[in-house]
DNA sequence: TCCAAAAATGAGAGGTATCGCATAATGAGA
DNA sequence: TCTCATTATGCGATACCTCTCATTTTTGGA
């Protein structure tokens, strides 16, 4: 599915794979959606792991928010396959929604706690910055440089409220951070 | 296919509407999905004729994307059912890209000629504001609060350089001309 | 060994897109 | 005005796909 996409791979195809039926495919997902959707849940789970320790060794929230947003940016477009997967269930699936928001919602609510983000925690301001993301990890698998994962770092904050000049510098700081992930 | 969502519509049925057979449908659009686009196409022209005159009015260009993104929002959300259709085919297909995209952009371009935004008008700008534009009008349809659009709006006004502060006032500003509109 | 529940099956209904072929429209030259 | 090659348009059988469902097979506790 990864390899040759998510149309170019049939329900037929899954089962035989799996040494089943067709139909016997649909009494363990509801549709051929709901598989994708559970594909792109381990997918955003080793992603957010490959990034986890570095991300927590971060103390303040909005240079959490920016390492994230750029990391994840990073690591969709250095696994092209994955990445495009995740993008084509983005939208379709409103489960995945839950998978990669998951950590932001943390880092959100303990910059709003700590005071550098003036914005409350919602579903809109999530919906939002997902909305961001995506258009970030999308631009760079097009082609785009590593310029649209710091950008797309910025504006997050930006939304969170926070002037684009504050914004930058803590974009800035990160990068040290985002270059040493890189390195490992 | 406005009524009855787009996968309910099959292309024979488009087909038989129009007295053709199945195949022809094949030799006017390359897949369903372009003639969705089509339609899409149309909708959206008629959305921004529908708020252009009052658009322009406004001298600002703050004011006018505060007050093109809050309508634009209205409006889907007044008519749903040409709203959902929009927001399917907003991810995917490229086309409609640039028939949404068409006078924000010039509204972005004006702004930072009138020095109030600090954002340059590129391809990844324009995709960030449009995934908000997307969100808004997702979260409008799902049954949010009028308030989602004045939020959407300042978070455009926020993504493009503006402070949260100036961002806000702007919006309180543009709220008067969203009222009249709505009274026509 | 029996039998109800659980698991699996594959035919079939309805869909999308393709393709080789048939027919209609066009327009340049005699 | 007629002819006819060329091009545009239309057709429907076909391959392959998704999802449903009545039916059959397997399983494991009594």
């Amino acid at each position: 599915m990864a390899e040759r996409g998510i149309n170019a791979t049939s329900v037929s195809e899954i089962a035989a794979e799996a040494e089943l039926a067709n139909g016997t495919f649909y009494l363990y997902f509801k549709d051929k959606s709901e598989i994708v959707a559970a594909v792109c849940q381990a997918v955003t789970l080793a992603m957010h792991n490959e990034m986890s320790s570095m991300r927590l060794s971060l103390e303040g929230a909005s240079a959490r928010v920016s390492f994230g947003t750029q990391q994840f940016i990073e690591i969709a477009a250095a696994e092209p396959t994955w990445g495009r997967l995740l993008m084509s269930a983005f939208t379709e699936f409103e489960a995945i929604k839950d998978d990669i928001s998951r950590y932001m919602r943390l880092d959100v609510a303990l910059g709003v706690e700590q005071g550098c983000f003036t914005e409350p925690v919602d579903e809109f301001v999530i919906d939002t910055l997902l909305a961001i993301l995506r258009a970030g990890v999308r631009s760079r698998l097009d082609g785009a440089s590593t310029v649209v994962g710091a950008r797309a770092a910025e504006y997050h904050l930006r939304v969170l409220g926070m002037s684009a000049e504050d914004a930058h510098r803590v974009r800035l700081e990160t990068d040290k951070v985002v270059e040493r992930q890189a390195n490992k």
